[in-house]
RNA sequence: GUCCCCUUCGUCUAGAGGCCUAGGACACCGGGUUUUCAUCCCGGCAACGGGGGUUCGAAACCCCCAGGGGACGCCA
């Protein structure tokens, strides 16, 4: 039988996803189970919203984890490179082989007639997708189009009629008419390939034998599946995993949850805990027990053991998972030190002192004014809002755009922050004295601390944006009305692009 | 709108036709231990979405419906 590979790819385009850590412990486990191996790639196709900041907190996040993979980008390997971005070469000659075929097109279509059919199709009742009006196109016409350097895209072709049958090791057999297929984009007019093209040509050089991935991933299989076919290899195992929920059922959002692996290493929770929790997701060890190693779990690994309905995320239960590993796992002298290397890095500290020493005339007072830096949520009510110039109404909309404003920056120096906060009080014509008043409340969960740009640096996104969010659930949080009428505002502002709010 | 996936306590889940009066865990409530609190221990509350089949027997198998979710980007 064919060696077993797996691996997790992901897009190094946001803060490292607990979702990526829960889909890259089942594909590790997996493998390990059955002598494989679980390997790491990069998915930096989208050259616009890829960073190599991101790709290395995503690298970072999954080894504090423990979820190690036997090649990646950073430890090389028999199929290297294992960045996307750095395999144009091989896209380029395989993109030749479809194109010969027949198996892909150019289209020279422009995005807004893309647009215009789309809100056609949608006001019919018909199925989304391109029209084939670039199939008409003849071969000299192409040739001339090229030749003109007019800029365009490569698609591939679909079946006109049939279905895709294909088996899902959890799911059994899925049906999905060739109808409903889109002739997706594998070639962008930058040239690199998408995810659907770039993914199934890297797994098939790495030998990728069973695609573990997310539910979102099984409407597109047939369109890998039918590239598999194009080329005449063979295509891997498909497994398509429930998707973590909100508590309301929704997919997992940074909307509505912390999904940074950053935000649990910041709040003081155990990796083991973490990763524990994301492996009683959806699955359970065949003899009940819920505290477990990764080393059990692969031990114990049964992928049919998987239970398909959508696992609500549940920060309670980690809670206790957490406790229970500081409580039972870390004696007095591991917990000192696993808890003075969270606490206390030398370069938070070094930044802390200098906001301290000029506030403090006794080593006494140095505990109450830093504590903030070293908790979770603060403890505040409503009361802690109250503002001769802000009503409750304005204090939630100030937190909701400052953190908007705050998630949209590239940096997070305290300059950064800074220059965001000075730019909302100009346009909103707030004074920056008031506009930053919730700010300290929701921060430092008092009115008077140190200077709340600067600990908002220190403090990271990740736990600003749960203290933020808190805060604005404190004072009465955003009504669906509000949030639209806000989001709107915040836009005309001249704040966001369309997308930007929406994204997760 | 079109298609696909899913459906057991509030939440994570056990359950592969009789072991199910549906089990465990979190949360919650009550009690005990503890100088308080927490921990720990004991107890309680609480679910098979609905309707049809199949079967001697259905939480489990089939069908329909409903509900939830996802996908429909020159994002992944």
């Amino acid at each position: 039988m064919q060696k077993v590979r797996t691996r997790i790819a992901p897009s190094p385009t946001g803060d490292p996803h607990v979702g990526t850590a829960y889909i890259a412990l089942f594909n590790r486990c997996f493998a390990q189970q059955h002598g494989g191996e679980f390997i790491l790639r990069i998915e930096d196709t989208d050259q616009v919203r890829s960073s190599a900041k991101s790709e290395q907190d995503i690298l970072n996040a999954l080894n504090w984890l423990g979820l190690s993979w036997s090649e990646g980008p950073d430890i090389g390997g028999e199929f290297a490179p294992y960045r996307q971005s750095e395999r144009s070469a091989l896209y380029n000659a395989e993109i030749l082989k479809l194109l010969e075929n027949q198996h892909a097109f150019r289209c020279f279509c422009t995005s807004e007639r893309l647009q215009d059919l789309r809100v056609k199709q949608m006001g019919e009742k018909s199925t989304i997708g391109y029209d084939g009006h670039c199939l008409q196109i003849s071969a000299e016409e192409v040739a001339n189009k090229i030749s003109r350097g007019e800029e365009h895209v490569i698609r591939m072709r679909i079946p006109e009629a049939g279905d895709c049958v294909f088996n899902d090791l959890l799911r059994g057999e899925i049906r999905i008419a060739w109808q409903q297929i889109d002739m997706q984009i594998l070639i962008k007019s930058d040239g690199l390939p998408t995810y659907h093209f770039a993914n199934v040509v890297d797994d098939h050089h790495m030998k990728i034998s069973h695609v573990i991935r997310g539910e979102e991933w099984i409407n597109s299989t047939p369109k890998h599946l039918l590239l598999y076919q194009y080329f005449g290899w063979e295509p891997p195992v498909y497994c398509h995993m429930p998707l973590l929920r909100n508590t309301d059922k929704s997919k997992l959002s940074k909307r509505k949850n912390p999904t940074s692996i950053g935000y649990y290493r910041d709040m003081g929770y155990l990796p083991e805990a973490v990763v524990n929790y994301l492996g009683m997701m959806g699955w359970t060890m065949p003899d009940g027990r819920e505290k477990f190693t990764i080393q059990e779990m692969t031990a114990s690994f049964d992928l049919s053991r998987v239970s398909l309905g959508g696992p609500v995320f549940d920060v309670t239960k980690l809670d206790w998972l957490n406790g229970k590993y500081i409580r039972e796992n870390l004696n007095d002298e591991q917990f000192a030190n696993l808890f003075a290397e969270w606490a206390f890095k030398p370069e938070k500290v070094a930044r802390i002192i200098p906001l301290l020493k000029e506030r403090v005339e006794r080593f006494t007072d140095v505990a109450p004014l830093a504590a903030f830096f070293f908790a979770g949520l603060p403890e505040i009510d409503a009361t802690r809002f109250e503002h001769k110039k802000l009503s409750q109404e304005d204090s939630r909309k100030i937190l909701q755009f400052i953190l908007w404003q705050l998630e949209q920056l590239r940096g997070f120096d305290r300059d950064d922050i800074e220059a965001a906060c000075l730019g909302l009080a100009e346009t909103l014509n707030t004074k920056i004295r008031d506009l930053l008043f919730p700010l300290f409340v929701a921060i430092s969960g008092k009115s008077t601390s140190t200077s709340v740009i600067d600990s908002i640096s220190i403090l990271g996104l990740d736990i600003t944006r749960a203290r933020v969010r808190y805060a604005i659930s404190v004072l009465g949080g955003i009504s669906n009305k509000e949030a639209k009428a806000f989001e709107k505002e915040f836009r005309e502002l001249g704040q966001a692009s369309d997308k930007q709010l929406t994204n997760d």
